[in-house]
DNA sequence: TGTTAGCACTCAACTCTTAAGAGTGCTAAC
DNA sequence: GTTAGCACTCTTAAGAGTTGAGTGCTAACA
């Protein structure tokens, strides 16, 4: 048998009757609210098809039938090749020019899960492929040095160290000139034991603080590497019947929560390098256990060179995929133009 | 009619064995295990008494009673005198030693979350209270500069500017010394126009970087004000049923993930000048709207002079609030003592 | 006077039954 | 190939009856 014209058109119908009802759907409703001018008898003999094609289940006997995660799949591939092809003016300004980054994620994972009233995640972007840009040492008081390391995208980190002995100001400057000289330029994964020992034999007495500030840098740069993640819109799960149940609502909250375990659909997305678009995960599909139940729909936005994250959105199988791939398109633009200007 | 010593040992039983079952407590339950040796129609008049008393309350007139608000609020306050006497060890070890003051924060939010069972919050300290104490301008490269400003306790703020022409470095340490001279051992509060109006007659042609520069600092300052809570165990909600129904477990979660909400707790707490100790806040006392169900207890923790935060527990009325203080003041303690080694 | 036993009463919660209604599959006719 | 019609299935909601925990009250007892 063969999924003709005819069948996906009511296939369609079905699911889109479904993702609004969230109820399973009755021939008699396929008959009356399609322009197929057929009789609901016709569309039973259709969804029997339909069903064997295993495109669509029926909970119980005698219950209309509700889409399968592979009837999913074909809706939203389908809709994926339209949208492709239609022409996206998508301009709106959404997001107010926001000089902390951590702000602006945030806000946009707001934006996100209000717009389309299902849950929404932003992961920080990664640095770790980054080059240094600038390093500096500089004496708060007696006892402390600040290291301030600035990577390429302008992502400052800090740290503060303890020194034994106040340092001149000669013998700061001097640091200054060689920790620069040595590391800017270079990724973490450039710096290696030789270069660590050279530039310690250099700084003579002070190989000590070189050996600390190289620590620093290490461990600014690797202390992104737990993975931000922003979350907002968790009670919009309680909107949706077939999530909201105690066990099924304690367990997706918990995942969201626990931003641990989005990072796997971070890693996931990141990991396919040539996904440039949207990436959607039907029920089981999902990398994220304890949210087999969830379709998630994900994009990744690059900020700067390298500098790559994850903005996703997770709902109900019975999503509205159109919606949530406009919104995510859209974001992924803003955040995508955004050190581009 | 008073409230004698049996009343209120009844009151006790009453109360710690509904904290436990969270139903309705009868009579007869409370004649069998307490060592008062009364026969439950005693305990029914005692409790019949009670009930005009206010301390406890009757779902409906065939159940067992429940505490109310004020029931708890008594038996609050004796347990925190109870308390107040014991000689307390809280020795323990649980916070391991982070550098990063987020992840500790984070941390410290999800342990006393497991050691409950309950939800908990951690605000980070607020700092507008605290003096300059370090600022420097750097050049990274030839159009941008880097503004690092170190406060009192070590906090570290950075922002980048964008400049029209490169600088020279006896401009940039001219401009250095001229706003650590100016501006070292001030409050936010304690800069004044006529002082900047001074600094930007001195910078000369680059009065328009001074102004940047202040302005960074103010907005580096204002950016902590919108204070930075952590939470954790949004899940433990669910294991109250009181609690668990949609409705209240929307509402709450909802709060819960509006951190901005949560806020109003930590300034409730803060403002209180000699909150040395404790709050309980049950039921209608909160401050947080869409927590009237709810008991929350808090504590304020001091990291260094005048970096207070707050920390607390949200759960049911009916929490375990022997267990829930001594947390708290446990890691209080763990807290205020971290910085002060 | 305080305590207790006993009894009638109340009310939520559960179970069982019944009825309604939505939807199907199948058959026969167009 | 399409449709009308009918018997059948199964969920859901409503109602009736039952159970049991718990109460208030009264009368008797120490």
């Amino acid at each position: 048998m063969q999924l003709d014209e005819r069948k996906y058109t009511i296939l369609q119908a079905i699911i889109r009757t479904y993702l609004e009802t969230g109820e399973p759907v009755g021939s008699r409703t396929i008959s009356k609210y399609t322009d197929l001018n057929l009789s609901s008898a016709t569309i039973r003999n259709e969804m029997a098809d339909l069903e064997e094609l295993g495109y669509i289940l029926q909970p119980h006997t005698s219950a209309g039938r509700i889409p399968s995660d592979q009837g999913y799949r074909l809706y939203v591939d389908k809709m994926m090749e339209e949208k492709e092809r239609e022409v996206e003016e998508m301009k709106e300004v959404l997001l107010e020019k926001e000089d902390k980054m951590d702000h602006l994620l945030k806000q946009a994972a707001k934006m996100l899960a209000n717009n389309t009233e299902y849950a929404a995640m932003v992961s920080a972007p990664q640095y770790h492929r980054n080059k240094l840009k600038f390093i500096q040492l500089s004496r708060v008081d007696s006892r402390h040095l600040l290291a301030v390391i600035v990577v390429e995208g302008n992502v400052i980190k800090n740290t503060m160290m303890t020194v034994a002995e106040e340092l001149s100001d000669e013998t700061l400057l001097k640091l200054n000139i060689l920790l620069n000289t040595h590391l800017n330029g270079l990724t973490m994964e450039q710096i290696n034991l030789g270069m660590i020992a050279a530039m310690k034999q250099q700084a003579g007495i002070h190989s000590d603080i070189v050996a600390g500030v190289i620590d620093a840098v290490a461990e600014a740069i690797k202390a992104d590497e737990d993975l931000e993640i922003y979350t907002s819109g968790t009670k919009n799960f309680f909107k949706y019947p077939e999530l909201a149940d105690h066990e099924r609502a304690s367990e997706l909250i918990t995942t969201f929560e626990e931003k641990q375990l989005l990072s796997e659909l971070v890693q996931d997305n990141l990991a396919d390098e040539n996904n440039t678009g949207i990436q959607v995960y039907i029920g089981n599909e999902t990398p994220v256990q304890g949210m087999r139940d969830c379709s998630i729909v994900t994009a990744t936005y690059e900020l700067d060179e390298g500098m790559k994250g994850t903005i996703g959105i997770i709902g109900p199988k019975r999503m509205d995929y159109e919606k949530v791939v406009k919104n995510l398109k859209l974001l992924k633009n803003q955040l995508d133009d955004l050190y581009r200007k």
